[in-house]
DNA sequence: TTTATTTACGTAAACGTTTACATTTTAAAT
DNA sequence: ATTTAAAATGTAAACGTTTACGTAAATAAA
């Protein structure tokens, strides 16, 4: 490597191309996007001298130029919790081959963080954005300003109500039923449900499906039982429901969020309870480790990785030709109950 | 809400704060960015108006100009794996602090589209990148054209050490030294080492971390026995490790990767073996669930997110203040054994 | 008072693209 | 050969910032 190839390597942008090829800036811009209007005698050689000299298009300056930036904004609460990883992994799949990017952003679960979050998107920096709200958010003028400024959204898993936009979600209300009605079949009698705090329609939907089951069941009094954690994986958690099972004694926990089930794992060990003979367990969970704890624990398995895919399709359909309604698209995917050891009759 | 609120809020830019204020575009700009140029009455005065107009600059228009993103890129094989999630939230939680901002990349391991990610981040849409790099990766041309550009790069984990640049890893060698002579102590006679395809540097030290302790514990013959997967969890991998369980008969297993512990408990599982009765287990990885796994898994616990945090800082501080000789960087973490059922005497 | 310095602002040229519009070249129609 | 249409290329103005440079007003130094 000489001199040269370093100085040559600095920088070098469409004004370059054209001068190297005798063109002008303009149709070296057209050739490169395969604009109908240049002859493919042309194209070849500007693709070819692109290519030689390790041209990329400057991405900033084309989308300050056109409007467009070819890129969809994920937001989550966090990247650690393997069902918005499967997600995310299934929007960029389908992101991928329409030629877009994704930019990833997490709002640890903060209603703050997630409003500076979308603020900071309204700067054109994306097409759409594809999100799963903070569990305690409480009002949507933020996603009202996106909206207001030309940006789509749609809502995955968590969606916020109030708000009219397109959503892709799961069945979590019969999920949460057929699951609560699989440990009453098994033998439980009391059942608690373990969620977490805020105010996301889908815990509420699962507690929903929880109740109504114990309703059709002709459930035992003192139930529905519930409790909520904090939205992390903590040892306040373990305490609380350490304390809950010493005082309510139930037979049987329906977990609504994957980082509760170290905790409740955890608590049943500080207490000496096996799973499942003294207690079951079901959880809602996408982790691939489900099968090899210690009992394999019955989840209810949500589709994450076709969830992602479904929304980025949607989104990105919407964004291509604008025919289609977003805003009225509304698609529930249904999710798997898949039993191992944790409920099984003993 | 009415018809105005739409149409104001519809693209609010500079100029428009200009004239609002009476003021010059220049001027409006320096006063967002606190300006020793501007005095203090003004200031206040444009900043009151930006926060009344939901004003928020436009960042490309701003990088395109200034050379300068405030972003840096996080490229990582895979988002779903605690160790990168725990880096990628170190990094993020400094960044955030110096008014940086991240774009994560995933490559999926696969050594084609870390070139294709690399080279699309030499148009200027980052100011540096932190990676780890895809297990087959042969070659670092790319690495070096970002590095032409300017773009500084830092290697966290897995490095490729035919490019001089900065990193920050941890203590791969004496890491797997100490979980193989702690599968001795507790007895183990014959350890295989099951790891993943592919010329990463960290590998290749925990290999010889574990040859090293085989061959300064007089190990007896057959040893090392050393397998190889695929790095990803699949079936494959299972029948792998299930046949060199039949074949090999070994009575310890080191994993030298996360995901491989799902692997090799469920081929344990299908043989029937008891862990650590039959076969003791001891992992790398970082997961949270490893305490609550049938049975609980000795792990070698990297400090991923002080990992995070010291490569984003080392980066940073280059950027901020060019003094550093970033490439002269060279950081080693301690790893922690912890110690669990997976390992115990029986 | 005059001159020098400091403070606060304005002007205008970039940054690297895209694209409406104009122009030239080539081919087709008369 | 002339006119018309189509194809291929060029010109120049945007996009929304930042910043070198210039200038006017206010203050300090002479």
């Amino acid at each position: 490597m000489n001199m040269n190839d370093e100085s040559n390597d600095r920088k070098i942008n469409m004004k370059m191309l054209a001068k190297e090829l005798n063109l002008s800036i303009a149709t070296v811009s057209r050739a490169l996007k395969d604009s109908y209007e240049v002859s493919d005698q042309t194209k070849a050689r500007v693709k070819e001298a692109a290519a030689r000299l390790n041209y990329v298009v400057n991405t900033q300056a084309s989308s300050l130029r056109s409007h467009k930036t070819y890129t969809l904004a994920i937001v989550v609460p966090e990247i650690g919790d393997s069902f918005f990883t499967q997600v995310i992994n299934g929007i960029e799949s389908v992101a991928d081959k329409k030629k877009y990017r994704v930019l990833i952003c997490m709002t640890h679960d903060s209603y703050e963080r997630e409003i500076s979050v979308i603020n900071e998107l309204t700067n054109g920096r994306v097409d759409g954005v594809l999100i799963s709200v903070a569990s305690n958010t409480r009002n949507g003028d933020h996603f009202n300003a996106l909206k207001r400024k030309g940006i789509p959204i749609l809502f995955f898993d968590r969606d916020f109500k109030e708000i009219n936009a397109a959503s892709v979600k799961t069945d979590d209300f019969e999920s949460a039923y057929n699951a609560t009605c699989h440990l009453l079949d098994n033998g439980c009698k009391k059942i608690s449900l373990i969620t977490v705090r805020g105010g996301v329609s889908i815990f509420s939907a699962r507690e929903e499906g929880y109740r109504q089951a114990l309703i059709d069941n002709h459930s035992k009094p003192g139930l529905p039982d519930i409790i909520h954690c904090a939205n992390e994986h903590s040892d306040d958690n373990i305490a609380m429901i350490r304390d809950h099972l010493l005082k309510a004694r139930p037979d049987g926990l329906l977990l609504t969020v994957e980082h509760l089930s170290t905790d409740a794992y955890t608590a049943c060990q500080l207490l000496g309870l096996k799973i499942p003979a003294d207690i079951k367990i079901a959880c809602f969970t996408t982790q691939l480790t489900a099968g090899i704890l210690n009992p394999a624990l019955t989840t209810i398995q949500q589709p994450a990785f076709e969830m992602g895919q479904k929304a980025a399709e949607l989104l990105i359909e919407y964004l291509t030709y604008k025919y289609i309604q977003l805003e009225n698209q509304h698609l529930v995917l249904p999710s798997r109950l898949i039993l191992r050891d944790s409920t099984s009759l003993t």
